[in-house]
DNA sequence: CTGGGGAAGGGGCCC
DNA sequence: GGGGCCCCTTCCCCA
């Protein structure tokens, strides 16, 4: 029903064909009881419209399918359709105007279609990565939003399934008191299940508190912990300059060019942008589409992603047309896939890079190593306490817990350690000699890394959420 | 409360 | 495509 606010707070000329419809006092019921009902039943009615073909004044091409819509009805819903018809209607746009996707399937823009039409989105596990990623070229984050919240919940319920596994494993091995809580039976649903997600009041969950932008925005462009809990949420500053810029019209006006998309499931066009403009191709590069519902790992995402492919646009002459690749979670655009692929791990929150020392993860290699020399290390030949430069014979590198960093002889003597390794930590903490002769105060975490002394160990490993439920992770900002 | 510095995280790009 | 380097931004801690 937003949409429809929508549509009245722009003022647009509202051209529903809804004849005969008037505002009829009505006593009887509250002023928010007759709003649902009319915003419903106009729904229906543009709904109706739509499906036989009355009215519709824009045609949107989806790999060949046309499909007939009401250009308002998609202003007021997306914002790839606002920007596409707000230039052409500074044209006139009076006459029909049409639309030419590839980078979707027909199938998930008819989901997304119904959507706007209906308020009802017809999720599966099958389509729901599909169906995310139109959205979020179609800059539509209602849709974004209950995608995220669709995969959550799968995750959710499958890590509750999987902990009540182990719980019951663990009540065949150890059986629980009767009293205790038995635990109540959650609802469950197999990933195969289809979700229909109400757009407004309803019995199905609601997700919107969990993407709350405001409309006219695009969707923050980074840093979405997608299906994880507990992630630490950054929300990045908005970059204009990164929003794609979508081109594609026929019946506009204007030098846009047109630009074509493909699944990569079509050979002929696979990734490669046609545009009617002279601007050259770039070299098709994109992955297969195979839907999986479970995206929490980055390289799984990865494959399961449909083609993710985009061209940025460019109307200016001195700059040529780029192939990028697109996140499906945000709008950010790479060059390479890798880089994509490196990407995506701030969106899943998989840091398969584990710190011997101190058990902190990282996303990336070179961050593991570049904080393991840094705060193990003490690589830095520069006292913590004066900055002054430092050598091995002026300096001295002293131990805090599992941090390590070099003092200079002065700062030494006057901190009292005059013996490396005996700072900060007390003569009571057990401590061991590493291969530079420091003795380190030994803790859990220690021994684990006790074999590998102060040698950095790198150890790639599943990052699953009972590991993610036991490092210590920060909590979810909203 | 504020500013500075260190650590972490992410992007671009080269090898 | 992976590894790595460089750069920049953000976060966090501390004085």
């Amino acid at each position: 029903m937003d949409m429809l606010t929508d549509m009245r707070g722009k003022g647009s000329s509202g051209e529903h064909g809804l004849q005969g419809q008037q505002r009829v006092p009505c006593s009887s019921s509250s002023p928010s009881e007759i709003s649902s009902s009319h915003q419903s039943r106009l729904l229906q009615q543009l709904d109706q419209q739509r499906r036989q073909g009355l009215f519709c004044d824009c045609s949107v091409l989806v790999e060949g399918r046309l499909f007939q819509a009401h250009r308002n009805v998609l202003f007021a819903s997306s914002g790839y359709f606002r920007m596409l018809l707000s230039s052409g209607a500074q044209g006139g746009g009076a006459q029909p105007v049409g639309a030419s996707f590839e980078v979707f399937s027909p199938e998930i823009f008819s989901v997304i279609l119904d959507f706007v039409y209906s308020g009802r989105l017809e999720l599966r596990s099958d389509n729901v990565i599909e169906v995310m990623s139109a959205a979020s070229y179609l800059q539509m984050t209602d849709v974004i939003g209950y995608c995220k919240g669709f995969i959550r919940s799968s995750l959710d319920i499958s890590a509750k399934d999987e902990k009540e596994d182990e719980e019951q494993q663990q009540q065949q091995r150890y059986p629980a008191p009767s009293s205790g809580h038995t635990g109540a039976p959650h609802a469950s649903f197999s990933c195969a299940t289809s979700w229909r997600v109400q757009n407004g009041s309803g019995a199905q969950p609601d997700y919107r508190h969990q993407q709350q932008q405001p409309k006219d925005q695009p969707p923050p462009p980074s840093k979405h912990p997608l299906p994880q809990e507990g992630m630490e949420f950054r929300p990045g500053k908005p970059r204009s300059s990164r929003q794609p810029l979508h081109t594609s019209l026929g019946g506009l006006e204007g030098d846009a060019a047109v630009l074509q998309f493909s699944t990569g499931t079509e050979g002929d066009h696979k990734g490669a942008p046609s545009a009617s403009s002279s601007s050259p191709s770039p070299s098709a590069a994109s992955s297969s589409s195979s839907s999986k519902p479970k995206a929490d790992k980055a390289d799984e995402l990865y494959a399961t992603l449909p083609t993710i492919v985009g061209v940025v646009g460019l109307f200016n002459q001195d700059e040529c047309p780029s192939m990028r690749f697109k996140c499906p979670f945000c709008t950010h655009t790479v060059k390479r896939k890798a880089d994509l692929k490196r990407h995506l791990r701030c969106h899943t929150g998989e840091r398969p890079y584990p710190c011997e020392a101190c058990g902190k993860r990282f996303t990336r290699l070179e961050h593991l190593r570049s904080h393991f020399q840094t705060i193990h290390q003490a690589q830095k030949l520069i006292c913590r306490k004066c900055k002054r430069h430092v050598t091995e014979l002026s300096g001295r590198v002293v131990c805090e817990g599992t941090r390590r960093y070099r003092l200079c002889n002065d700062c030494l003597l006057e901190t009292g350690c005059d013996t490396p390794g005996s700072a900060n930590h007390s003569a009571a903490e057990p401590c061991f000699e590493d291969d530079e002769g420091l003795s380190w105060p030994m803790t859990d975490e220690d021994e684990l890394a006790e074999d590998s002394g102060a040698d950095l160990i790198i150890q790639e490993v599943e990052d699953s959420d009972e590991e993610m439920d036991r490092k210590e992770v920060k909590p979810v900002i909203g």
